[in-house]
DNA sequence: ACTATAGCGGAGGTATGCCTCCGGTAACAA
DNA sequence: TTGTTACCGGAGGCATACCTCCGCTATAGT
């Protein structure tokens, strides 16, 4: 719905340190809480977050007050690429665009449980956060249904929770979760 | 593989108690368990479940020595039925029979989040509890293949952690939920 | 080299959940 | 009705997680 060109802001107000051996620390939170987040879910311990980064708890709590900001900081960062992503494949055909993105997806997506987890959630910045990814994979869903690749009666929303939801769940092994996600797409194509 | 005739024992050691009261009390644990697992997954707290059940901790603690305990019970009972339900249905077509018994399964399954959840885990019980479903639907699902509707590229492990792993996110309502899985199932079936 | 200060990190207060224990209560039999 | 005892249920000990606070450390500018 929303159109504009540049991709909207969705800045967090998180802003990276200035000293050296702070910018580490909060790099390093930042893929500890990556991990913890993708395979444990929103509500893994913080302690073992920093624990994992090798910093004191105090100091995650400075960067992020709150496990939110964390949960923000990691998640709107996987968005922002998600969105970069797309506009990456707008010259492929139709359906590979289409697909191209949704494995993009699965694989960008280390916190995709907490990005399946979040989808549900009301507060405004994750509303934001949604709007920015359906902003930008609704044109390649729309593209691949005009050209009669995909399902009219399949809306994008649809499409993105079945993903996102078997992605996040746990398979035994990459390959099964490839192959499953393969066959569900199959059932979005126009046969 | 286990092929046993009469579907294998699955019991649980858990006796339901003598006295009026207690029976009561025994009942509206089991009942609050299912919800509380259903909605808040495997985790969810065990004071709360007692509390929703009008019943003091210690009583839950009586009857469920532990938390294993307690999901177990849940959790056997609905696997029952669902081998129970795949019986059901054995004389429907093939498609159908498996369609059936996946939305059965999808129904039934209060405890969708905390089946999902516990189909990795590695206690003895869970593997029992999991051969018994797989048991109960491989010869559905073997039959529709067979009869050239379902694709062969695909396993019966696949198939329901396809199901219940959509089944076990949250959609926005039941009507999304059953379009998405019908969409996934479209996915299964040979074109 | 020196110093001001940004940044560190863990001790500890608070909350919550797990599970045990035991004094009291009420169901059921006689 | 009365006694036995199965059963109740919450207080409380233990563990874990959240988050705050503050004395110490090490960086970066001069």
């Amino acid at each position: 719905m929303v159109s504009e060109q540049s991709r909207p802001a969705l800045q967090v107000d998180v802003r990276r340190p200035q000293r050296a051996d702070a910018r580490r620390n909060f790099d390093a939170l930042l893929a500890a809480a990556r991990d913890a987040f993708a395979s444990k879910g929103v509500d893994a311990s913080l302690e073992d977050i920093a624990r994992q980064a090798g910093v004191g708890i105090g100091t995650l709590y400075r960067n992020f007050p709150n496990r939110q900001d964390l949960l923000n900081a990691v998640y709107f960062g996987e968005i922002e690429e998600l969105c970069i992503a797309a506009e990456k494949v707008a010259d492929l055909p139709p359906w590979d665009a289409l697909t191209t993105w949704l494995h993009r997806f699965v694989e960008y997506a280390a916190t995709k449980r907490a990005i399946w987890e979040s989808l549900n959630r009301e507060t405004e910045s994750f509303k934001a956060a949604r709007a920015a990814m359906y902003a930008a994979g609704t044109p390649l869903f729309e593209r691949a249904q005009e050209a009669g690749e995909a399902r009219k009666d399949v809306s994008f929303d649809d499409l993105l929770r079945m993903v996102s939801g078997l992605t996040a769940a746990g398979f035994v092994d990459q390959a099964q979760r490839d192959r499953v996600l393969t066959i569900a797409l199959d059932g979005v194509r126009v046969r």
